[in-house]
DNA sequence: CATGAATGAGTATTCATTCAT
DNA sequence: AATGAATGAATACTCATTCAT
């Protein structure tokens, strides 16, 4: 029971860590039910058996990814409104941290893309759920805030820019190549290049207004 | 077995097409994987087995959902393209098209976005990485003529564009309700006014003239 | 599911009601945890997965063994109460009664043995601790209205007698064969001699009141 | 290895005795098969391949446990008959010693009662059908001296009495409380009352005589 | 068209046991 | 004496699929 606990958050003690890492690029891989606990095992040289050695179940180890990862991304979040940057500047740094977040975590990032809906009926997933919510919230602030100072443009329907901006960021896991010619900052620039000002050209703005 | 060949294109032949839907249905709420084949059979009212009566395997079922659906789907591209209406209302054209889709097959689009890189990796699904190459191809092109054509700014990364796009329309289907409030021209449009012109105000329009 | 239900008490249809007497057998024999799926399918002639076509799981083919037997047991009690024969001819009668299914039914009175104290922490096996009570209030109205009469002796301690009697009873499993020369009215007669005479002989009565 | 032998008789040296009686408990409560042998170490307060260094097996704690007691109990009958007390002397004072064993070791009892037959198919514990043909031999003499002295009445089936006599003695330990208000002695003797000259009262002993 | 019985390959999980440290 | 990592064999159960009726 003891070795079954995660041990706060610093990804366990050596072979516990190493083992969730390999659980969690396959996971990421071949998605949560596809992933044999074997394929885990024989992955990291040992026998399926053996993985219950260290945890006690296929679903704690996506609970422990999910759970490790979620909370540092949100701590992140949390820093970058604690700092008050005003709408425009938050936003922008909200959406840095989340490419930077596929940078450094794309499989944690890809099982929560694609394992949450399933996992979150699990009680113990309700915590996904929960992360959900809160940063709906945190969008939907940002956005409000940023209509309210005249910083974005007034009509708005908030509740949808969120969820094109939700789902833009985070389904880029799918093709973000950690290892290829785009930074992490490189595909945030672009996205909110777009995002704030368009795709199309300004010839005639006095039409517009 | 004749009766296991999907008879052209008309939505199979009553009873067919009824599982079918079914099916389809099935495989959007839980995924391909977690779907059994008993599942879909207690849906329909009959046994597993007699399933077998009408096609010749689960594969089989997703395999005539995903072909039909991506045949209509890419014939209506296909007649936007032909009436040349020039960049940017071929775009237009093309993302109210895709939210229409996402309205009248909610579980064919939920399928395709999240079984295809799964069921690409089999032979007889080939043709999902050549619907994929053709969109791709189709969003360069409406892309690059934009940019010449000065529709569109020409400091845009074509590629990185076309798959913002593209993530965020097919994406929308996770949440888009077909009963709900909102049409999909409504969300079209919504999103298209952020995509053509920004969510930021023009503060300085000179500036970027 | 639909061939998963018991259909009432008829023992089931046909190859149901088959898999189950196998399935007694071996619970009595080796017990209820020894006794692998793989035992009982084998021991059917079919694979260990097709037994599941039949039944959802070990437990629940223990619960309807156990299930019915205890409704076919406590109907007789029932027929023997409601007859009225007074204490003593009552007694009488639910020790043959006993006596005799364990006859009828030696895998299922071994399996209530042996097994009960165990399954009956399952929620599903809440009964076998209701049947447990219900015997108990049986015995206990039985001695106590004999006690009153002046049938039983009055210094009895009623619930002692009671277990005493159970145990005996019922224990009996384990060695009484219905194969072999003594039925279960020659047992039940031998131990209703004892139990109501006693094993010493009476040379001085008065001397004991 | 040495220190996995068994040092005689004086319940192992202090650590070992520990473990046992833990073991001995956990058997009696759960059974020897649901016992897991790390239930038992955790129950001590160390890992299970630890308690590897005390004993070689799971069976061989078992063994130890069995073998230590029956060598006592059957101690306790050689004394018994080596007095020579008289058949109804005899009766009495067996029946005494074995409801005080099941006051004194319980777990050890229970075990006995409920695993002998089981882990009799092993060669090892092939002491145990010994014993159990020695007790049967030690009361069958009782009953043949008994019935020829005329202390026990001359129609009883000296087999079944033996039978019924063992099952009611041992199965005791399944509801016997060494914590409650009765003693080993009370229940004795309330047994030995209704075993000796039954539950009936006497309205005719002519009759009988 | 449908049933009902079965297959066979796989899946997560358990557990007694071993052994280097 | 104890740990921690691992083995290997077994266990209950699942599921797509087949096929005689």
């Amino acid at each position: 029971m003891s070795t079954k606990t995660s041990t706060g958050r610093q990804s366990g003690t050596g072979r516990r860590a190493e083992l969730l890492a390999l659980a969690a690029r396959l996971f990421a891989e071949r998605g949560f039910v596809l992933t044999t606990v074997r394929d885990i095992a024989e992955a990291a040289g040992i026998l399926s058996g053996s993985l219950y050695h260290h945890f006690d179940s296929k679903e704690s180890m996506a609970d422990e990814i999910l759970r490790g990862f979620l909370d540092e991304l949100f701590g992140t979040y949390a820093e970058i409104v604690a700092a008050e940057l005003g709408p425009r500047k938050t936003l922008e740094a909200v959406v840095v941290a989340s490419f930077e977040s596929i940078h450094a975590h794309p499989a944690e990032v890809a099982i929560y893309q694609n394992e949450a809906k399933h996992l979150a009926q699990l009680e113990r997933f309700a915590y996904l759920d929960e992360r959900n919510r809160e940063f709906r919230d945190l969008w939907n602030a940002i956005l409000a805030e940023g209509v309210r100072t005249g910083a974005f443009r007034a009509d708005l329907d908030i509740e949808l820019v969120y969820r094109f901006i939700r789902d833009t960021v985070w389904v880029a896991v799918r093709w973000y190549n950690p290892d290829g010619p785009l930074s992490a900052h490189d595909v945030a620039e672009q996205y909110l290049g777009i995002l704030l000002d368009g795709i199309a050209t300004r010839r005639r703005p006095v039409r517009k207004g």
